[in-house]
DNA sequence: GATAAATATTGACCGTGGTCATATTTAACA
DNA sequence: TGTTAAATATGACCACGGTCAATATTTATC
């Protein structure tokens, strides 16, 4: 994990990152199995092991790498000059990351990089996703009396409840991108009383 | 689950929260084995998947349980009457929901009721935490340009934002009550632009 | 090229959640 | 009270993630 020298680790690897990624285009990251992965990559179970922590790990990464590709699209972006095309730039990892309830719990647990341990690549990503919605709000026609930092922070928190009432057999009635609306517009076009 | 009519099927359900419970108040939530419950209360394994669908059934069961204590506690308080108190007010609850990692993961999991099932204990507090939340922000000194159901379901996402960042290892040198400041007054004393 | 140290791989094994055909108990009715 | 059908309990069994001592391979040193 930390220092694949030998070429023969980094080609396991690649066997086991491959056979997952087969498996998982194929039957949804929900239905990975360890056995099937490591049979896929004609290794031992315990290889798996070696190169991964755990499942857990592996799926970090995969899914990290997903969300890692949608905010090289959103760098590419021009920052959005209103509310719904704000919006609208977000949904597309929204609908990623909702796409399965497998995935969306995964990214919950691994959202936070977990004490003492190293920060793993979705926790990146949350850090990644704050620095450019900070941009966005720095540049954008939004409330300038409260830090863009905060603001950030706010509208992934935003984005994560709405992505939980999606799941949600009472809530979901309103589609994501219209609730998110209605937490975002009085989160980012207000200002301060007194 | 559904219909316990038979005084046996309460008795066995009893013995089994009854030793769930003297696991959980010793070894914590985490710890909880069903091998261990069914040997304290003395009956076979597959009488606990005959009361709780699995594992995380009874620990939404008993979970819940406590969430709905502080609930009770809440509803006695009288509405808060600026942003501190009612801060002050909620951190009990938000301790509880923090005070282990598998319990913060689990109340994420069930914290929307998962879709065509019923709705569990841990969905339900939800829903009168926010049923709470919308009678204080109604009475209290904020906002009123924005409904306060939206308000209250917004003090639920920042809580759960505060929470997964105080497991975080690069974000949780703030204390939790003092974040959750700093996302709620902006997002309660406020009053939309235009 | 021989040998030793470091690194990678193996697969039998384990812990724990969950299943299900079978056995037992309860309730209803004659 | 005896008979029977529905409800409940049983425990052997399975699935799957994860472990670890033993083995094999690579790299370093001479």
């Amino acid at each position: 994990m930390k220092k694949p020298i030998q070429k023969r680790t980094l080609a396991t690897r690649a066997k086991l990152i491959d056979a997952a990624q087969k498996i998982i285009s194929t039957k949804g990251f929900g239905a990975m199995r360890v056995e099937d992965v490591v049979q896929g990559a004609s290794v031992a179970k315990g290889t798996f092991f070696a190169h991964f922590h755990d499942k857990d790990a592996l799926m970090d990464f995969m899914i990290g790498g997903e969300i890692d590709a949608h905010l090289d699209g959103f760098e590419k972006l021009p920052p959005p000059e209103n509310l719904d095309t704000l919006i609208r730039h977000l949904l597309p990892l929204l609908q990623f990351m909702t796409s399965e309830r497998y995935i969306f719990d995964l990214i919950l647990r691994h959202s936070g990089a977990a004490a003492k341990e190293e920060i793993g690549p979705i926790a990146q990503t949350f850090d990644r996703q704050v620095k450019v919605l900070t941009q966005w709000l720095t540049d954008g026609p939004f409330r300038k009396d409260v830090p863009a930092l905060i603001l950030a922070e706010g509208v992934q928190a935003f984005a994560v409840q709405c992505m939980a009432l999606h799941f949600c057999a009472i809530n979901n009635e309103l589609p994501m991108q219209n609730r998110l609306r209605l937490y975002l517009e009085p989160w980012l076009c207000s200002e301060k009383l007194s």
